[in-house]
DNA sequence: CGAGCCGTTGAGGGGATTCAAGCTCAGTGG
DNA sequence: CCACTGAGCTTGAATCCCCTCAACGGCTCG
């Protein structure tokens, strides 16, 4: 529940990350791509390299944040809870994501961001991308495109994944999970609890959805949370669906 | 005070926007709020005040962007077409509202941009705000606000208006419609047919929906697209579905 | 090995949709 | 002046999809 380990890289069995941001894994998505090399160096002192277990929050809604967060590896979730008490998940993103840019703001975090799958993220302190942004300001420029990129995002979850047959919904949440993922045919499978709170539905209805997929071939379960998805299956299925 | 725009608006003017920037009606919750009053000069030239009935477009999806656009009077939604060949709105915007932004990205626009109400909004060049941004980092900080104040408002929708019974559905978008409105106990009342599109239901059940209201008082109708709204008793039937 | 969590499946009921018919109201033209 | 028309709103009845309640099986973990 609460932040794991704050495990710096070094910890981790690997470099530290002092020399690693410039030759980082997902240095071309993220946020410093935009910027030089050689500013790295300085940076790499004050970023923090974390890792985390499905569950664990990257921050939590309301707190006052002091750093964004780069997403190296994994999928997190962003959700809230209701007037009414229940859980919904408004979106999801995947590597390369800046989460938590509200802080750059000085706001409070608008919603828990939650790891679904094992997660890495650099910790990026506000103060060093303030500062980074007043020597290039095209930094601020990539905050923008950020931030629309987000915004775009949540309209497409709320105009796909909100509305439709159960099965339609199930469908299209599966389509956005094979672009999360890395890989192009095996994806991240979620708690039928997690599905239902994404596309608002009862958990049943959800584990109804997916066995049937399954037995139809659309889907092919890999363990608890992995599946391997039959994209062209997949889309036909939403063919169908969509008329 | 107010200045005649002309109506088409392909030929909407300029020069009345002149004199008014300075001492806008909106000047502390626009987007230039934050520039100080001198600087308004020079933008007035090149601003265009337009005026549209409900029905019209602001911009459309997928349109290649020149302009960012404050919202001086009125409401806007943001609409898109799914893939199953449903409208869904998305998000509403009232009175200060800057819509538009991804055109500062040069990015096309991501959904329609539709007039609710009368509207009036003043549309400002990309390069203007360019101009600006370079002279005065401060904008970008502003910038940076809106985009967060919209991504915030998406998830909200999306947490509140797309889920439980469509009694709780209803009653969650007339709370928003009353923040909307700049009169306290007046709202714009949708049709029921764009109402169907906020909260993902079917037309008749809106319409149900809104009688039932209507007998229970919480709502007076005033004219088509006009109502009372009695904020008490929409808190209490809110406090009753929410348990 | 029992407890607990998660997923699955069944049965039944309820809320929303669908289909359909009137209704009001504004605009139109005879 | 008023019938005619069409669009939007309302309401009814029947249907269906999803939710709720419930039971069961597999799995992990203490």
């Amino acid at each position: 529940m609460l932040m794991r380990a704050t495990l710096p890289l070094a910890q981790a069995g690997t470099a530290p990350a002092h020399d690693t941001c410039s030759m980082c894994q997902v240095r071309d998505k993220a946020l410093f791509s935009v910027l030089p090399t050689g500013s790295l160096d300085l940076a790499s002192v004050s970023i923090a390299h974390l890792r985390l277990q499905p569950g664990d929050s990257v921050y939590r809604q309301g707190t006052d944040g002091t750093a964004v967060f780069t997403l190296r590896r994994g999928i997190v979730r962003f959700e809230r809870v209701t007037s009414d008490g229940q859980r919904r998940i408004v979106r999801l993103v995947g590597e390369g994501a800046l989460i938590g840019q509200e802080s750059l703001l000085q706001r409070p975090y608008a919603d828990d961001a939650v790891a679904c799958t094992p997660v890495e993220v650099c910790r990026i302190p506000r103060t060093l991308v303030d500062e980074f942004g007043r020597q290039d300001p095209v930094l601020h420029q990539e905050l923008m495109r950020r931030w629309q990129a987000a915004l775009e995002s949540a309209g497409e979850w709320t105009a796909e994944l909100t509305c439709g047959t159960a099965r339609r919904r199930v469908l299209k949440l599966l389509q956005q999970l094979r672009r999360l993922s890395p890989d192009g045919s095996t994806i991240w499978l979620p708690s039928r609890l997690e599905m239902s709170d994404m596309v608002g539905l009862a958990v049943e209805t959800a584990s109804r959805v997916v066995s049937r997929l399954r037995r139809e071939g659309v889907l092919e379960s890999r363990g608890l949370v992995q599946a391997r998805l039959h994209s062209h299956k997949l889309q036909e299925a939403l063919a169908v669906e969509d008329d």
